[in-house]
DNA sequence: TGCGAATAGGACTGATCGGTCCTAGTTTTG
DNA sequence: CAAAACTAGGACCGATCAGTCCTATTCGCA
């Protein structure tokens, strides 16, 4: 639709996953998106405010469509879809050079207690996020013990990802992430039922 | 020694807990430790950047000497100081109604990338937090499977806690933080060494 | 052709920020 | 007693902030 408001989207987007709201001036974003004074970016936006809700509404599409994706592949078995999703977030971070963490996990913990809006917002993006892993989950109920809790599960992993993220970003060190993700995929697989005998000629091993 | 000075760093660490270090400002500090003015406060402190140093310096300290130090209680069996270790957590976070998270968490988001003197600070903080956990893991070792990485666990305790706390905190519901520490102790459970034959008279069960 | 949206850019306001400087009275302590 | 440290409080600086206002020009489209 409107080219220059998702330019300006865009170029905020970096600035605020890179400094945080409260430090991302509106010039800051007029200099990245290349408008030519307040009055250009006041003709799209009405405040900052707005700016960081659409900012944080396009972070998360932009995540459920390209990030989250994989987890609703049909083609692949759905724990083997949980790994590939927990392997494509260690390769995200290495590739931004263990630099800005999860881009909902720096907003919450800079907005939760400052602002209720945004608290909100950032809890619904948690809420669909734990919703898409507990789809997989179902999905993947005939693989898993009985007493498998979907929502608990899922809450879980999405916290250890993201404080696997935040401290891999303190320590500039990859191998950090790696370390959590290793484990949590261990946890995982410690709800997994015992041998699923596959359909294959030679039985075990 | 300086009660003066203690007082500010207290105030400031309140401060900071609850605002961030960038929105926490010295007249807010000024005011909140009953100062009589700008002066007053530079008479104990060269600049805010010390005084954000020294109150995560003391933060630490603090959580070192209360929060950590059941870690250390020689009288209780290792796992379970750190299933009590958890659970303080919980409560502490609970008590202060989910607000707040944790204080090194907090700081590790919003300063990370911006400022350099802080991340290495806090990283340093993550190391020493890790160490304790290793050492109560070297200590429980008996009990362990033998392939138990006590670097990578210890890490993962910490990223599972430190996400729990900051998804409780933007949900502000205690509910999500104790299903994080009830899969957190399951999975340090799944690391333990299969029925250890305890002494005891009757055998089994 | 004309209208409204988009682009351009500058001046400005009121507030807040970290930090400096200055004066002066009060305690503590050697 | 005197020096040094602490308390008190106000004026001020340069910078930055979100947001407003005003005037132009250019462009797509009906």
């Amino acid at each position: 639709m409107n080219t220059r408001r998702a330019e300006i989207l865009d170029a905020a987007a970096i600035l605020i996953g890179r400094q945080g709201y409260s430090a991302t001036s509106i010039d800051d974003v007029i200099k990245e998106s290349k408008l030519s004074g307040k009055s250009h970016f006041y003709h799209y936006f009405r405040s900052k405010e707005e700016l960081g809700f659409e900012v944080l509404d396009r972070q998360f599409e932009r995540f459920a469509d390209r990030g989250l994706a994989i987890l609703r592949e049909p083609m692949i078995d759905p724990l083997e879809r949980l790994h590939l999703f927990i392997d494509s977030l260690v390769a995200a971070h290495a590739a931004r050079g263990c630099h800005g963490g999860s881009p909902f996990g720096t907003l919450a913990a800079e907005m939760a207690d400052a602002h209720e809006g945004f608290r909100l917002r950032i809890a619904a993006v948690f809420v669909r996020w734990a919703g898409q892993i507990q789809s997989l989950l179902w999905e993947a109920r005939p693989q898993l013990h009985d007493d498998v809790d979907a929502v608990r599960l899922s809450r879980f992993i999405i916290a250890a990802l993201e404080g696997g993220l935040m401290m891999s970003r303190v320590k500039r060190d990859i191998e950090v992430m790696e370390g959590v993700a290793t484990d949590l995929k261990r946890f995982i697989g410690s709800y997994v039922r015992e041998p699923v005998v596959m359909l294959h000629p030679n039985g075990r091993v």
